[in-house]
DNA sequence: GATTAATCGGACGCAGTGTCCGATACCCCA
DNA sequence: TGGGGTATCGGACACTGCGTCCGATTAATC
């Protein structure tokens, strides 16, 4: 199986060179990390870079990737431990301000690249529709069943979670940016209190 | 008065080039728009721009400033009409929604720009701030209005307020970068729905 | 030791920004 | 009517970054 060992051998430099990019982007500010950058800084030639990566767009869709994979494996960690629905919102929510935290530059990079190259046929902005995708669903089991155990009021789950990703993608942005955001419990508690509670009087 | 002439002429150039960057940036989907396309379609010279202009961030802050003041503008014409707290976040929803579906190009420029250009000396980003500002102190007044009449719970307003503009901003987000949004009343009522009554049963 | 594949490194074309400067057209005033 | 000042033009320039290409070099494999 050569060609299996071909492949093998390609993905992990596109890991190298991934991880490299990764870090590059967490560490500066603005999406200022050029080709040449990460290529000098994984220790390659910038040409090399391009037997890869066809371009600068498919290296930030597998960085992308990465960062989902991620994302998934650290929500199923902490997912339906704790059976109260509240508790399973504020778990989640705070696992997504978790990984913002971890990494905010990077996801300054996403949401900007998927700003500028917006075309429905981008590889990056399909990307980031399938975390969304991903993010939805798990909020709308969260509150299908937070109406079903009697803590939520009746509504319809798809809008209650698209109301709760906006919230989450506003608060995520914010937070990428802010360069002493609040505590990480302090900021899921009120999101989830205000969610929860709303601002009517009870 | 001489200066004050000359004054008056500069500011009407200067006015001539942002109300042509600002179609453009309308028209176009992406960033894209060159200094050389805005001064073709201005019809003067590249160089003439860099004449009203140092360089692209401050023209992009000319328009950002022209959309505060719109922005003020328009949501000044509805204030206060509507003396019941809900029906005031409802009608500063709609109106902020309202000036997104007008130009969402621009707005996804603005923070795309915002974005790129984070840094805390940046005009662009002040300029932002400052309209994160008003945005915010008008909804603390429509929250503190809202907890004398007894139609809010008590909170902190700053909190609440900070709470709704990250709503705002995340469904804002979405949808300046949305091709077929849904209609504006709808999304004002179902957003502040979901604010006032909250997730929980009543 | 020869073949093959990966890598290097640098040159190239392209596009965009911002600078600079000489040429030109225009207006106002003498 | 002519001259001086000013705005504008337009194009050349340097610089940066992306993506392409290709010959040279290295290294692994048979």
């Amino acid at each position: 199986m050569v060609s299996t060992l071909k492949e093998i051998l390609r993905d992990y430099r596109r890991e190298q060179i991934v991880d490299v990019a990764r870090r590059l982007f967490e560490e500066r500010r603005s999406t200022d990390v050029s080709m040449d950058e990460i290529a000098t800084e994984a220790g390659v030639a910038r040409s090399t870079v391009y037997v890869y990566f066809s371009n600068r767009d498919e290296l930030i869709l597998a960085c992308l990737q990465r960062m989902h994979a991620l994302l998934n494996e650290a929500i199923a960690v902490a997912w339906s431990r704790d059976l109260d629905p509240v508790g399973r919102l504020r778990t989640f929510i705070r696992g997504m301000l978790e990984r913002i935290d971890e990494n905010p530059a990077f996801f300054r990079l996403a949401v900007t690249t998927a700003r500028a190259a917006h075309d429905p046929t981008s590889a990056i902005g399909s990307q980031l529709a399938l975390i969304g995708l991903d993010v939805t669903a798990l909020l709308v089991d969260v509150i299908t069943h937070g109406m079903e155990t009697g803590g939520f009021r009746p509504m319809d789950p798809d809008r209650a979670a698209n109301f709760i990703g906006i919230q989450l993608y506003g608060s995520m942005s914010i937070r990428a940016d802010d360069p002493a955001p609040l505590p990480l419990d302090a900021t899921a508690d009120e999101m989830c209190d205000f969610l929860v509670g709303g601002l009517a009087t009870r």
